[in-house]
DNA sequence: GTCAGTTAAAAAATCGATTATTATGTATAA
DNA sequence: TTATACATAATAATCGATTTTTTAACTGAC
């Protein structure tokens, strides 16, 4: 999609709708639950107009349920539609690694360590908050950056979102998030030595370890 | 996205939605035109509000570029999106039909006859409106059904979308189309030999000759 | 008790009007 | 001319109120 960075300008509809993205991202609504368009009126302060373009873009996007006449809801978790999103992860993922490692200029490379470096700086504070979240967020991206393709892009970026929603249930792991974040920079050496066999099958080990905290996340949930 | 099947009831809203997708995947709008709301909320005779949200969610599915405080415009056209596009259809729907090959049950192989047997009535009159576009997008959506993936079904959805503003640009081109009529049949065939290597093969060629086609048609367009 | 039918309350969808922003045109100064 | 400032028109975004539909609560018959 895309759509969330750079919005030049901003409109109250943008606004919120970027709010109620990273709010249901990172598990600020009950999954399943039937949202109150007035209660988030009151709670976003915001008119019912721009909140209502904004719950319609998020369910075209698919972080929401649209039913006619029924209103919105917050999609349901499964251990099924997780498998699927991890599934995807990989194989998209994986493709668009191979891609940019094989078109990235050396404007990439700077941007991979830059990215990296942020990162790793926000890995050491061990508050995991919402600005980790970014950077991390950030970070991916750049991997698959120059791919070439932008439909792989918004693909991965939608896919992202929707697994974070299953990452995000629960505390964080410090043991396998130290692993994780450890493999980051082992991403942008491979990378950088262009070695994309090596870089992809890492890329797979990363997304399937992180599926594995997810899943625990989701079944420790309840 | 599937959102515009089953819509079991129907609001203002979702209706404008789907009129206003049909019209732009069939090239009724200009690429690159800005979209006068106003003028859009007559024709369809609609309401602003209804009206808006569809817009909404038109941009957020890729159909509609949206621009804080100047409106929508209809997204260009491009050599290099179309190679995009019909890359990522290549990769999508052969991965699709590969697994739809393995899963799909004999329900599956009735509606696959079902659908190429509809979508043959349709080919025979040369004339091929709007029913036969509705036949042939049903047709391609059986083909891969079962494939076990929401997420692969949903992308392979926006790039049909995105795929047909290129080749809906232009009247129809009866000697090739004549070939990739031919060819649903052969898909169905290998289907059912459960052929996957020859099925995925054969799907390639059609997308790639499809692809063809439309380049064609964006080359003429000027 | 429980089920169908009815009514009241709540919520969703839509409308009509207002406000804010951008685009256009015109006059004036460099 | 060219550019700049200002006024005006056009359009986008938002608000507040109304209509429609759904959900919940209630009633009475079986």
């Amino acid at each position: 999609m895309n759509q969330h960075l750079q919005p030049v300008i901003s409109t109250a509809s943008s606004r919120i709708y970027e709010t109620l993205r990273r709010d249901l991202v990172g598990g600020r609504f009950a999954a399943g639950e039937k949202l109150a368009i007035n209660a988030l009126k009151e709670h976003y302060h915001v008119g019912l107009s721009p909140l209502r373009e904004a719950l319609n873009k998020l369910a075209a996007y698919g972080l929401l349920i649209q039913e006619n006449q029924r209103g919105f809801r917050v999609p349901t978790l499964s251990r099924s539609e997780l498998d699927d999103i991890a599934n995807m992860r990989l194989e998209l993922e994986g493709m668009a690694f191979e891609r940019a490692i094989q078109h990235g200029d050396d404007i990439w490379e700077a941007e991979l360590l830059a990215a990296a470096h942020r990162l790793k700086r926000a890995d050491l504070s061990l508050e995991k908050g919402e600005e980790w979240e970014v950077l991390h967020s950030q970070f991916h991206r750049t991997l698959v950056a120059p791919c070439g393709s932008v439909w792989l892009l918004r693909f991965i970026e939608q896919l992202h979102d929707q697994f974070d929603r299953y990452r995000r249930l629960g505390p964080k792991m410090p043991t396998v998030r130290q692993t994780l974040d450890e493999q980051h920079h082992e991403l942008v050496e491979l990378a950088l030595q262009r070695d994309s066999k090596a870089a992809r099958a890492l890329m797979d080990d990363h997304i399937h370890k992180s599926y594995q905290v997810a899943l625990k996340r989701y079944q420790e949930h309840a």
